[in-house]
Order: structure tokens, then C-alpha cells, then sequence
DNA sequence: GTCTATAACTTGATAGAC
DNA sequence: GTCTATCAAGTTATAGAC
């Protein structure tokens, strides 16, 4: 059986889905594969006729969205355009993933560390790497006198934090529309890092 | 057996101790009352002469960390200073709590939502309640032109993510020192608060 | 691919001797 | 307060029939 509902969704699609659901409900740790097998209709044995382990599933929902990260980065990293612009460029791509794939970027930002050891490692790197080419663009901003003068490993640590509470289930769609949401956040963060006159009393 | 290392430090309060370090390593589900045993030198079932249950740990460690909060927001909010100057106040509080206590600060932002379904709801109130305060502070900032006219939902859900990488283990304290990391995320923060020129393109 | 049955193990917590 | 012994329930994953 290939086609589950009429769309192109195979069965082992269905599972993904619903396992990035469960982990971002109640967590990794906290989720069995008998809460899974009941969420897509199956015995819990059967499931292992589609997927490895528990494991090999927040390893996919990790990976996708790390990789989906980081192709923005290369994309936008390409452009012909000042540094500050592709910092909001960047920042805009934050916020747009966690409102319309707010399933995986919550389990993402929550559980990766319950990745298995080798998986973790990978995973580690390639955010690393993620924030080192992060952290050139607000260096070159500022030594073009763009943003203010912070340490920009500082300053990249707590805008990525600062995204972290969108995700929205129901409510959040219902108080603010989603270009809301991006452009009142991007002009916050962009108000901030360029804001050279503010002087702390 | 009440003193445990000639500082008043019983049993009791070492327990406490280990299990929000552990709670905070692996994560509340993931760490086992054996893996807290270990830590303390006791066998897994001696743990049960000092606390009643695995729940009744993590209890502790949250709202010992919310009371903290609540505190401190009541001092602020009594003093005779601007709105402005009390969300600055706060601002330092949220980092130097972050600073001063990662173990706890951590296991209280990333893993109450394993608390049992009773102090769940009065958690879930409490932070309501702090919530509710501070954006009573945001508004009446904005009414004296003093903040940018940006939902204040928003703006504190923002500004209050964005100490959450705030967890010093060793890294943090020999990149930067407290003082410093307390000012460069209250300029960031403040710049971008009060900067009402800036328009995104 | 899906099922039943089950292996092999870990979990939080208790009973009762000392 | 600490121990040994143990329980009842839950965990991931496999074997093999259909």
C-alpha cells in the first residue's frame, strides 16, 4: 500500500508526521512507539516494517529542518546585496520556518539533544557552521557601521533565542496574521542591532 | 545524619541539587531516580527516606525559580521610576538570574511542562500572572512615547526568549564576563525598544 | 505489510530487616 | 536512614505466521 490518502502520502510519510506531532507534544523521551502505532492506526510491531528505530525518527525531523536552514543561508549568502540585508533576509527566514513548519522547528530548537551520539555530533556541526557564517555577515555589517558594536557571536545568540517562542498551534494565528508577526519582529531586532545612539543610564 | 559537609548543606538539599543538574543534562524524563541515587551515593530506594516521588524534584526547582521571578517583578513594579527604567530593571533580572543560576533556570524554561498536571495549571497561572505585569509596563511606555508602538504581547514574548541561550556550564564565563554579557544584551535590547526611527525596507 | 506473541530490559516506587 | 529484595508496569525491538 503507496498511496494513503489520494496525494501522494505514503504510510511511511504518515508516520513522520505524526511521530514530529507526538515529540513536539509531549516530548521525545515521553513518547512511545505504542503512542505512535495508535496515532496511525497500527499495531506498534508494524511500524518497524517502515522505519529502523525511535531514533532514525527525530533524526529526520532534525536533519530536514537543519538542512532547510542551512540552503537559505547558501542562498541568500550568494546574493548581491549588503550584509545588513541579508541579515534581514535571515531573519525573516527564521521567523517564516517556525510559523509555517511549526511541528519540526519545535522539535528542532527541543530535542535534538536526545539525537543518538553519532547523529548528535553531525548535528552539532553543521549548526556551528550555520552560525559561523551568521556571525562574518554581522561582523561585515558592523565594520561597514551598520549595527552596533556588540560581540556578534553575543548578538546572534540572542536573536536565534528570541524566535523561540513562536509556535503556533492555534493561538497565535488567531491574535496576530502571519506578515504581522515577521515584519513587527523584524523591525524590533533591525531597530536593535542598528540603534548606535542608545546609551544605557 | 543532618550535616553533610560542615556548611548546613543536608542530604536533603544535596538531593535537590543533583537532580535539577541532572534534570537540566538529560533531561527530566530521560534521568532516572537511579541515575540520581549514583550522584548522591545511595541506593535508588534510600532516595524515597528524603522526597516523596520523582515529580515532587522538579516541582521544587520551578517554582523556587518562578517565586524568584515573582519577587522580583513586586520590588520593581513598588519602586518610583519610570516604566522604561523598570523594564530595564527587569531586562537585568531575567539575564542576572540566568547568570547567577543556570542549573535551575534552565530545568525552569525547558523542562516544566513535565510537572504534574496539578502544579502544571498553577505554574501555567503563575507565569500568566508575571506576564501580565510586565506588559502592563510595555504599554504604559509606549502611552509616554518612551517604546516603539509594537504589539507588547509580542515584544515580551520575544525579549524574554531571547535570554534563553543564557546557560552558562564553563564556555560563557570565560568568553564573557557577567558584567559584560548583562550590558551587551540590555543595549541590544533597549536600542531596539526605543528606537522609533527605524523602518524596515 | 500487518499481525500475535514475546524477549530483554528499564522504569518509579514499596516492604521490611537492621 | 540505609539497605536488600522485589513488584508491577512500561520500554524498544524482534520472530515468525499469514
Amino acid at each position: 500500500m503507496k498511496e494513503m490518502n489520494g496525494k501522494g502520502m505514503t504510510r511511511k510519510m504518515l508516520i513522520f508526521e505524526e511521530a514530529a506531532r507526538l515529540f513536539r507534544e509531549k516530548g521525545y523521551q515521553a513518547t512511545s512507539m505504542r503512542d505512535l502505532a495508535e496515532r496511525v492506526e497500527l499495531e506498534p510491531s508494524s511500524l518497524y516494517s517502515h522505519i529502523r528505530s525511535k531514533g532514525e525518527l527525530l533524526q529526520k525531523i532534525c536533519f530536514d529542518c537543519a538542512n532547510h536552514f542551512t540552503v537559505s543561508m547558501d542562498e541568500i549568502q550568494a546574493g548581491h546585496t549588503t550584509a545588513l540585508e541579508k541579515i534581514r533576509k535571515l531573519i525573516e527566514v527564521h521567523i517564516e520556518i517556525a510559523l509555517t513548519k511549526p511541528t519540526s522547528t519545535t522539535v528542532f530548537n527541543d530535542e535534538w539533544k536526545n539525537l543518538p551520539p553519532h547523529k548528535l555530533v553531525r548535528f552539532m556541526e553543521m549548526r556551528k557552521e550555520y552560525e559561523r557564517k551568521f556571525i562574518a555577515l554581522i561582523r561585515e555589517a558592523q565594520e561597514r557601521g551598520e549595527v552596533i558594536p556588540v560581540d556578534p557571536e553575543l548578538l546572534l545568540n540572542t536573536i536565534i533565542s528570541s524566535f523561540r517562542w513562536i509556535q503556533p498551534k492555534t493561538s497565535i494565528k488567531d491574535k496576530w496574521k502571519s506578515e504581522q508577526i515577521v515584519r513587527a519582529i523584524s523591525r524590533f531586532i533591525l531597530a536593535g542591532l542598528t540603534n548606535r545612539n542608545y546609551q544605557l543610564p
